[in-house]
DNA sequence: CTGAAAGCGCTTACAG
DNA sequence: CTGAAAGCGCTTACAG
C-alpha cells in the first residue's frame, strides 16, 4: 500500500501540500509543484486508503442496497429479473458517480442498523419495504434514502420514493383487453404477505390482500373497463395466494371462470407466465382460448411462447433515478417532490388475440 | 454515532478496557467489569467504526465481487441467473459470516486494482475471468482470490478455481442421449469472444473457438458416444455466434442437420431454450421432431415449454464452497488443492422423447 | 506558497 | 486487573 506520506516523501513536499492537489485546492500551490505532484500521483497509481477517508469525516461513498425480503418466488430475491436488473443498474451508476454498493440482506432491521453505523454508509436504496417497516426503521436510522416501489398510506410521501404510474399501466392494460374485445377480462393479482408488524387498518379484509400496487392497477384497469360507461365489479379483481401450491389449486378452480372471461390482466409477469403454463399442460391454447397480458415486461416475457404482451416499465431508469436523487441528497441538495412516477407503455407481443 | 469512548465513559473505565472485552480478551478483565461493559454493549447496540478498523490493520471484511464482462446476451451479466445466484449464494454466506460483498464491475482491469487497494478488500471473488486475464491481473494484485469457472491451459491450477465437471456433464448428457435413441445428437456451444490480450496459441482455430467448459462437455459428450464403440467426429460440435442474430441465421441454415440428427444437446440452457423457441416459432414440436438438452439447470429452466431436460449444477453449493475456500485463505490456512469441481447431474423433463 | 500539528475511532504493546 | 500512549492514513485549520 502506497500511502499519502509516500507520495510527500518522492515529491519532496508535505503530506499536506500532496493533500492538496489531491483534492483541487490548487490555487494554493505553484504550478510548478503540482505538476510535479500530479505526475507522481498518476505513475504511482496512488488510491487514498477509504479507511483513513471515513475517520476524517468525508463520508464512505458507500450506499447500502437493502433487499427487503429474502426470497422471491421460490428463490433468493437477487434472482428475481427485477431486483437484479435495478441493482445492475445501481451498480452501474455508482460506479460512475465514484459511489460504492453494498448489498444489505434487508430482512433484518437490527441488521439494517448494524451496517449503516458501522459502514456509515452516506445512503441507502431500500427495495421491498414497505412503509410501516420503513418508518420503523427510520426512527433508529438517520440517514438519506430513497426508497423504491413502496406506496404510502398517507396522503402524500414524507420520504423519497421512486415509483411507476401503476395507475396508468393498469388503465392501458384494461384499455387494450376492452378494445381487442374483451369487456369481461378478470384482472388477477397475488397477495401480499402481511407480517405482524405490518398491519394496515384501512386495507386489510380479514388476511390477505392484495399488493398495494395491484391495487393501483386494478383501479386502472377497472377505470379503463368502465370508459365506456360500463360497470367493472371488484369480483373481477382476484387475489391469489402468494404459495405456489395454493395458488395453482386457485387456478384450477378458476378455469371456468377463466376461459368464460376469455382473457386475463396480471399484475406481474411473473404470473402471467405461470398461467401460460398452466392453461398450456391443460391443453388450453394462449391466445386463441385465452387472452393474457402481464404487468412489467421482465426478461422472461420474451422467452416465453407465445410471447407476453404487458406493461413495460424502465427498470434501468427508475435505478437510475434513484441512485441520481440519493446522490443529490447526498451531496446536500434539498429535493422538492418526494416521489418520482416513472412512465408505463403497453408492448404488445403475442399473448393477446382480438375477439 | 456512538464510540468507544462513549462506552468506556458510562461503565466508568477507559477504552483499552472495552476494547478487551469487545474483543474476549477477557481474561485480563474481571468478570464485575466484564458483565457491567458486556450490558452496555448491549443496551447502546455500539458497533466499531469500520474506518478505524481498516486502519488499525485487522482488514476490512470486504470481499469484492468481481464480474468479469457487463454484458451477457443483451442485458447486464448481473441479470444472467448464473450470476445472480452465485451472489446470491457469496451474499447470503458472506452475510452469516459477518464479511460484506463489495461488487465490482470487472471490465476494466485498473477499476480493480483502484478499489481493491481503497478499500483494502480481504479477498476477491472472480467470475467471467479468463486464465490469462487474471495472471495479467495478479501480477499488480497481491490479495487472495478465489475465482469461479476459469479454465486453466496449463496442466495445472496454481491459483483457487471453484468450477464443475465439465466432462463428467458432457459425458451424462451424451450417455442420455444416446440411451434415448439418437446416436447422431449434436452438440452446440456459443463462441466465446477472444480478447486481443488474451491471445490463447493452443486451442486458437481461426478467430472463433467455442468457451473452453464447452471444450470440456463436448469430449464428455463424444466420450458418451462414443462407449459402445461407435465413433464421434468433431463435425457434431457446432459453434454458434455470440450474436444473437448471427446465432439465428446459423440456426437457419443448420435446420435440415438438426431435423435429420433429431437431438441436440447444449453448452448452457440459455442456447437450449432459444432453440426450443426458434423450432417453436417455426412450427418444429419439441420433443416430437427435434430432442434438447441443456446445461446448467437455470431458473428459465422449469419455464420453458416443454420442461427443459437439462444438466444440473448447484450454483448455491458453488457460491458457498467459493466463500468458504476465500475465507479460509483470508483467515490464513493454507488450502491444500487448488481447485474444486462441484459435481453435476442430468435432471429429466420433458424435452427428450424416445425415438 | 508550504508545512507542523491536531484529530477522526480504533487496537495493542507496555507500564503500573 | 486497568489505563496512558502511540500509531494506523488521512484532512484541515492555522501559522509562517
Amino acid at each position: 500500500m502506497i500511502r499519502l506520506q509516500d507520495i510527500a516523501d518522492m515529491a519532496g513536499v508535505s503530506r499536506t501540500t500532496v493533500s492538496n492537489v489531491l483534492h483541487g485546492n490548487t490555487k494554493r500551490v505553484s504550478q510548478e509543484t503540482v505538476d510535479k505532484i500530479k505526475k507522481i500521483l498518476e505513475e504511482s497509481g496512488y488510491q487514498p486508503n477509504i479507511g483513513s477517508m471515513m475517520l476524517t469525516g468525508k463520508g464512505s461513498r458507500i450506499i447500502g442496497f437493502v433487499i427487503g425480503y429474502s426470497y422471491t418466488h421460490g428463490h433468493p430475491s437477487m434472482m428475481d429479473p427485477f431486483i437484479s436488473a435495478l441493482l445492475a443498474s445501481i451498480q452501474d451508476q455508482a460506479e460512475k458517480a465514484g459511489y460504492y454498493i453494498m448489498i444489505i440482506g434487508g430482512s433484518e432491521e437490527k441488521h439494517i442498523l448494524e451496517i449503516a453505523s458501522r459502514w456509515n454508509v452516506d445512503g441507502l436504496i431500500f427495495i421491498g419495504y414497505s412503509e410501516v417497516r420503513y418508518r420503523q426503521l427510520r426512527r433508529r436510522l438517520n440517514k438519506k434514502a430513497v426508497l423504491v416501489d413502496t406506496y404510502t398510506l398517507k396522503k402524500e410521501y414524507d420520504y423519497q420514493n421512486v415509483g411507476i404510474d401503476d395507475w396508468d399501466g393498469g388503465y392501458q392494460m384494461g384499455e387494450y383487453l376492452l378494445e381487442m374485445g374483451y369487456p369481461e377480462a378478470l384482472f388477477i393479482g397475488e397477495e401480499t404477505r402481511i407480517r405482524v408488524n405490518e398491519f394496515v387498518p384501512k386495507l386489510r379484509s380479514d388476511k390477505i390482500f392484495s399488493g398495494l400496487c395491484n391495487e393501483k392497477r386494478w383501479q386502472g384497469f377497472k377505470a379503463a373497463m368502465e370508459k365506456k360507461g360500463g360497470f367493472c365489479s371488484i369480483r373481477r379483481f382476484i387475489t391469489v395466494s402468494e404459495d405456489a401450491q395454493t395458488r395453482k389449486r386457485q387456478y384450477e378452480r378458476m378455469l371456468p371462470q377463466i376461459l368464460d372471461a376469455g382473457a386475463l390482466g396480471f399484475g406481474a409477469d411473473y404470473n402471467a407466465i405461470e398461467m401460460i403454463n398452466f392453461l398450456h399442460d391443460r391443453g388450453i391454447r394462449v391466445p386463441d382460448q385465452v387472452s393474457i397480458v402481464g404487468f412489467d415486461d421482465c426478461v422472461y416475457a420474451e422467452y416465453v411462447r407465445p410471447r407476453l404482451t404487458t406493461i413495460h416499465q424502465d427498470v434501468a431508469e427508475k435505478g437510475a433515478v434513484a441512485f441520481d436523487r440519493l446522490k443529490r441528497m447526498i451531496e446536500g441538495e434539498t429535493l422538492s417532490e418526494t416521489y418520482v412516477f416513472a412512465p408505463v407503455k403497453l408492448i404488445v407481443r403475442d399473448s393477446v388475440k382480438r375477439k
